[in-house]
DNA sequence: CGAGCATCATAAATATAATATATAATATAT
DNA sequence: ATATATTATATATTATATTTATGATGCTCG
């Protein structure tokens, strides 16, 4: 919760680069720029030397550097001493996921997050892109991740990483030997294991393919499944090639039994949080978004 | 330059009432409960007891006011470090008053502030109303004092008191014997000591006048002169009635030689302060500012 | 060298947050 | 009850923070 300013400024003092300090804050490069030069001009003084190529802190900048970081000492202190007078950090949080992102990517996160908090009470509910929306808008869960871009003016959507698909081959494929990458036309030649109608990772190939110029029926569909790991399964079993998330096919990379390839161009999605506007003032809601969005960028 | 909530939540703290903590902080009093409110849903939790006619702090609140003191003293330590560092705080700045201010109220106030930063080069201007205001447009000087209203929206006014007009007379004069107050119909039986024209407490009397309904040329002017020095002198010999700021009378009402009378309805203006919109964030600024406002108050 | 790349600065438009104004609600005291 | 003092709420306004788009500068490498 700590003054913003302060800590902008220790985040580029640590990393000295303007650039990279906006981006572990998830801002942008401009409004770092501001909030220094409002340090600078209140103490009247430089913080950061700029010379061209290179961010140094001036001995001034230390100085600041050095008490910022006491100052937020005392905020963690103080925020641990309400905790421990409030036993709060124990209520339930409730967040919603898609399919693909509930199966693959939250499991980890939340089990690591658990961790840290273990009274906490975490619950997860599972839906597709519009349900998990609509139960933010009402309050049903806390936070929500989700495949699809929401336009929802009242409620806060952040990008937390983007999603690559790939083409999905058994490992003694033919389309291993062409090289690194594969057209998107190159898929109308082998049989091809499709998702059901509905699911958001289908809308997204069917997108790429008619970007790309090729009408989606011209692909071979040998089979429609309704979850990613019968897909998988399919594709081991020989019956054809799929596009998958990368999250989800970790297991099998390593055992061997299913090998990626890159799309040429790639194709990626965005994975975002969609959450209320004002819970991000609650204390464990904060807790938790800056822990996934360190998280992403970790696994990124 | 500490974080406001914060700043906020303890002025309420240390004063136990949201209404007298925004008087203090210069703010509304619903702007003071919305911050305190954002903390308590930031805390998850109650830091005040509002029981209705008294307001008390939780046992978290406690807690939290003690840390907010804390990380107040860290920023008051960093801000001295700085200013050891950079030898800043002894820049010249430079301010401008109308000339009743520049007289009577600012002497004693920069005098004190002057204590409080020996190192600085405190220079005072003096013009009319307008004349200020141009030179703090233009950068002439870095803080404007000014009776008159200002409505130039590029800069910040702020009004700093009430001056307060009454009746001066001679320590015997009849109207002392009527009462308490002065009806300003009563002022057309007395010979009237007058500021010049272009005098902004001359502007003041005779807009008063008109809102009182009575014809300013029915008043008897004996006299018209050019400082309220001279018309303090004037009036000591005898020579009729006027009316001044209260502030500029103190010594007289001390010394006996003058007696005041206050107007029914009573007749006040504001002093204001002028400045750039950027200046407040150079810290000998805010320093002054906050000095001045302070001072205001205590002398109300 | 100069084209391309990386980095910080600036400007304008936009989004978010803080604050004021007006008003309500609630309790207390008379 | 009625008046008064105090905090809460709704809405509008203003201030501040941030993004988007772009510019400037210096470095690197063919």
């Amino acid at each position: 919760m700590s003054d913003r300013r302060l800590k902008v400024f220790h985040t580029v003092a640590k990393l000295l680069s303007f650039t990279r300090a906006a981006e572990a804050l998830h801002m942008t490069q401009p409004a770092v720029t501001f909030q220094v030069r409002q340090l600078e001009e209140y103490f009247n003084t430089r913080l950061f030397d700029r010379t061209h190529n290179k961010v140094s802190l001036t001995p001034t900048g230390e100085k600041v550097s050095e008490f910022a970081e006491r100052i937020f000492d005392l905020y963690t202190e103080m925020e641990n001493s309400v905790r421990d007078l409030t036993g709060e950090i124990s209520g339930a949080l409730t967040i919603g996921a898609s399919t693909t992102i509930a199966e693959y990517m939250l499991p980890a996160l939340l089990g690591e997050f658990k961790n840290l908090f273990p009274d906490i009470n975490l619950r997860l509910k599972v839906s597709n892109s519009e349900g998990i929306v609509s139960m933010v808008e009402h309050n049903v869960i806390d936070l929500g991740v989700v495949e699809a871009p929401v336009s929802n003016k009242n409620l806060i959507v952040e990008v937390c990483r983007e999603d690559h698909l790939v083409v999905v081959v058994a490992p003694n494929h033919d389309l291993l030997r062409a090289g690194g990458k594969v057209k998107p036309v190159e898929l109308k030649n082998y049989p091809f294991v499709n998702r059901e109608e509905g699911s958001g990772t289908r809308e997204v190939i069917m997108q790429y393919l008619l970007d790309e110029n090729i009408n989606p029926a011209d692909i071979n569909y040998c089979l429609e499944l309704g979850s990613p790991e019968a897909v998988k399964g399919a594709v081991e079993a020989g019956m054809g090639i799929s596009i998958l998330s990368r999250s989800t096919i970790g297991k099998e990379l390593k055992l061997n039994t299913l090998a990626e390839i890159q799309l040429d161009p790639p194709l990626s999605r965005p994975f975002s949080f969609v959450r209320q506007r004002q819970k991000f003032r609650v204390r464990i809601m904060e807790e938790l978004l800056e822990f996934a969005h360190a998280y992403c960028d970790r696994n990124k």
